[in-house]
This record gives structure tokens, C-alpha cells and sequence, in this order.
DNA sequence: AATAGAATATGATTTACATCAATTCACCAC
DNA sequence: GTGGTGAATTGATGTAAATCATATTCTATT
């Protein structure tokens, strides 16, 4: 419902949804013009795979609009989600440097969604024209660096109700202290990986003890103070 | 009188030593001559820590000998091992795009080590003009990111069973099934994730199974198999 | 409306670890 | 030697979360 910003993307050229993007946005238009040649539109439905885990890499992706899951499948058959990636996020550009390198992660389609496939090796030459573009991927990349990072302590050094509050406490001060879960629930807990049914234990322990109010996807946060405690400050 | 190595050693020129690492090759003799005067020689003794978590940023390292301890703080004042630095090997490179940026972890020598310090900011005006060197450095982040999202793996996916058959495993395979644990047990412990103690049982069961023989930090691979199924594959 | 199939929720049990505690051992200073 | 500090081991106990099992929705499709 509430995304009006796909209405408007679909009416904006090529060029225009390309720029957005802070990996595309140093390009002169003159370079977007020559690179727009080697991308093109995809679309998926839901649950269709974009490409697997161990699949060779050819190309880059950027969303337009939907949802995508990148996850990764462990011997055992079990998946981890590492991101999900919404409307305007690039993925899979790491890769474009090692020359023969295949994709590290599965990319299935939550919703229905349109992509931009972008070619790896035209956009590597683009890069060494270009410095500032360089430049600001390899920003892009230290800050991902940074994020991982933050995600080995979550994993190593809290538990599960803290990521439970730290994820809660995130949505709070992003969307205001009354908001729905707009992915399932059994992603969330994925994401921070625990099973669905701990997670679903863990919101019920934090109702109890009056700190959010649950009413299926819709949450209330009513203690904010409580849940930055629960999520072992960090934030 | 009876140390050539060392002699021999000091002899190379810092030159010949930067452009040993993959990260610094590509560069032109005339740039590197440029960029040494922005580096200077860095020694550290056993536990001696060189930057802090926090720390203001400006420059990142390349490791000439010892080994350097990466590793991250928690609120609860836990620590966790990120990366254990050799010989050769570069750390906090990512840094020098964000300006104003800080240390995301600590770092400490675990043995009496020496470092080039190279200055962040006159590297990065370097890259600018040297695309093979920029390339390169995007490679070597790209690497790290998939390190990084190997170890989320493996803290979610895998259990502590899995990660120190496999820590035996990649050992046995680069050094010969009869090696010493080079590095301090509880340091090991701590960069798999697990206490100590958890890792001196684990050990003990594999010792129990006969998959491994264990004279303190001397281990003798028994069975290779059976501790690549407990390594849960992937390897 | 009827039924199948997900996604959720809840309960009982098991598991892998951490934690706490005590002991041994090695290494170093004096 | 004596004592001290820190690493490693071993044991007893506690606990978070997974697993297994069973309901309970919720949704989608015919």
C-alpha cells in the first residue's frame, strides 16, 4: 500500500533510475549513456530464482522495485538469508573483479519485482575511466565491509533476544513507535537467525512484559527504554 | 655476527618489500617512491595494541613479521576475534574512503611484530591515478566481503562442532595432518566463536573418536574422512 | 463455500553450549 | 627452591534455543 515510489519509478527513463544509485551516480551521462547498452530489464514473479549459489557471474543487479532474498545454503540444506535487498540497492557488484568467479549467494524474488541487469565486465572497464566512480565503490564496499562486521558480533556476542529488540528497537526509530512488519515473520527471524518458532516466543515474552503489544504483523512499541536495554545498547 | 637473515632483511629497500603485496604491485615505481615517503616503519612488542575500536582513522598496515590480533568489543566487554593478521597481509585498508572515519576494530600484536604504516589519505590520492591499483584494491575488499559472509555461515548455519573440525581440517590440509596450533587455544576458541573449555572437550571428544590425537598444541590427524562429514563439507 | 496448504503459535523435550568452580601445569621473578 | 600468574583441563550445573509435535489460524484455489 504504501509504496507509491514504483508508480512513479516506472514513468522515469532508464538513465533517470540508474543515476539514483549511489554505485551508478558518479558515471557521466555520457558513460551511463555507453553503459546503458549492456544492462537490461528483468522481471520476476515471486519465488522465481534470479540465480543460484555456485551459478558463474556475469552480471550485477539493481532493484527497481520488489524484493529480493540472497541467501546462502549450507551442505546440510538449511538457508541463511544475508540480505534483502528493496527497491534502489545494488547486489552481487563485488564481484566483477575476480575474473572468474562464480555467484557466493542464491537470489530469489520475495515479490514480484523488476531489476536492472548490468554487465559486469563493461562496468569494470567503465571503472578503470573512471576514478571517481572507482572511488565511490570502494566506499560502498568499505561500508558493507562495516555492516558485516557489525552482523559477526550480533551473531558471536548477543543473543537472540537481543537481535529480537535490536530489530524491534530499529523499526521503532525508523517507522515511529506503531508499525507493521512488512516482510513475514518467518524471514525476520531468518534474518536474525533464529527459528520462527523462537522468534515468535520471544515477541510473546516481550508482550508479557508489557514492553510491545503484538496484534499479528502489527506491533506497538509501548517501552522504548526497556527494549534499548534488551537490545544490549549498540543500536 | 651470526644473523645474516636479519642483515640480508634490512638490506631490501622498503620499496622491494611494499611491492611484494598484491595491493601495492601495481603501482609505478615512480609512485611508490612517492607514496614512501608517507610510509614509515612500525614495531610492536607481544601485547602492545596499535590502534583501538574508535580510534580516529589515517592509516592502514601492512604486516613485514609477527602477527596482528583483530578484534571487535562488545558493551559487555567481551572481545571477539575478527582476523588474525600474518606476515604479508594488509588490514584496515577499507578505511581511507569514508573521511571522517574510525577504527572498527582493535588491533593488538600477539607476537612481537613489525609494520609499514601507510598514510590512508596519500594511498587513496594515488589511486586516483593508478586504475590497476584501484582494481585490485576492489578485489581484495570483494575478497574480504566474502570471507566476512563465509564466517556469518558459519556462525549461523554451523555449530561449534562443525567450526573446529573444520579449523582442524583447513590445518591439515595447508600444513600435513601432524602440526602444532600455532596460535594460543583460547585464541582459537575465541575466533571460532566458542569458550575455551567448549574447545578443549571438543577436542577431547574427537580425540575420544579417534579422529585426532592431541599432545597439547601438537595434533596428529587420524582420520582426515571423518573430520571433513564433522566439518559439515563446504571446507 | 470447501478444502488444501502456508504461516503462525504453543507445548514438551533435547541439545549444545555457557557458566561457575576447582585442579593441574607451565613459565617467570625473585 | 618459593610463590605467582595465566593457560588449559575437567567436572557440575544452568540456560538459550533447536527440535519435535500439535494446534490454530490465514490464504488461496477450485
Amino acid at each position: 500500500m504504501p509504496d507509491h515510489n514504483n508508480l512513479r519509478r516506472d514513468k522515469l527513463s532508464k538513465e533517470e533510475i540508474l543515476s539514483q544509485s549511489p554505485l551508478l551516480s558518479s558515471l557521466t551521462p555520457a558513460q551511463l549513456e555507453e553503459l546503458s547498452n549492456h544492462i537490461s530489464l528483468t522481471k520476476l514473479k515471486e519465488g522465481e530464482t534470479l540465480f543460484k549459489q555456485g551459478d558463474e557471474y556475469h552480471s550485477f543487479y539493481l532493484v527497481v522495485s520488489g524484493l529480493m532474498k540472497l541467501y546462502r545454503h549450507s551442505p546440510s540444506g538449511q538457508e541463511k538469508i544475508i540480505e534483502l535487498e528493496e527497491s534502489g540497492k545494488t547486489f552481487a557488484e563485488a564481484l566483477m573483479f575476480s575474473e572468474q568467479s562464480h555467484y557466493p549467494v542464491t537470489a530469489t524474488a520475495m515479490q514480484d519485482s523488476v531489476l536492472y541487469k548490468i554487465s559486469g565486465i563493461h562496468f569494470r572497464n567503465l571503472l578503470v575511466e573512471s576514478p571517481e566512480t572507482s572511488m565511490s565503490l570502494m566506499a560502498d564496499l568499505s561500508l558493507r565491509l562495516h555492516a558485516l562486521l557489525k552482523e559477526i558480533d550480533n551473531l558471536s556476542l548477543l543473543t537472540g533476544r537481543n537481535r529480537v529488540s535490536m530489530y524491534l528497537l530499529d523499526q521503532a526509530l525508523t517507522k515511529g513507535n506503531e508499525f507493521r512488519l512488512d516482510i513475514p515473520k518467518n524471514a525476520i527471524a531468518n534474518k536474525l537467525s533464529i527459528k520462527p518458532e523462537t522468534f515468535s516466543r520471544l515477541l510473546k515474552e516481550l508482550s508479557k512484559r508489557n514492553t510491545i503489544e503484538v496484534h499479528d504483523s502489527h506491533i506497538i512499541v509501548l517501552d522504548l527504554q526497556t527494549l534499548r536495554e534488551l537490545a544490549g545498547i549498540a543500536g
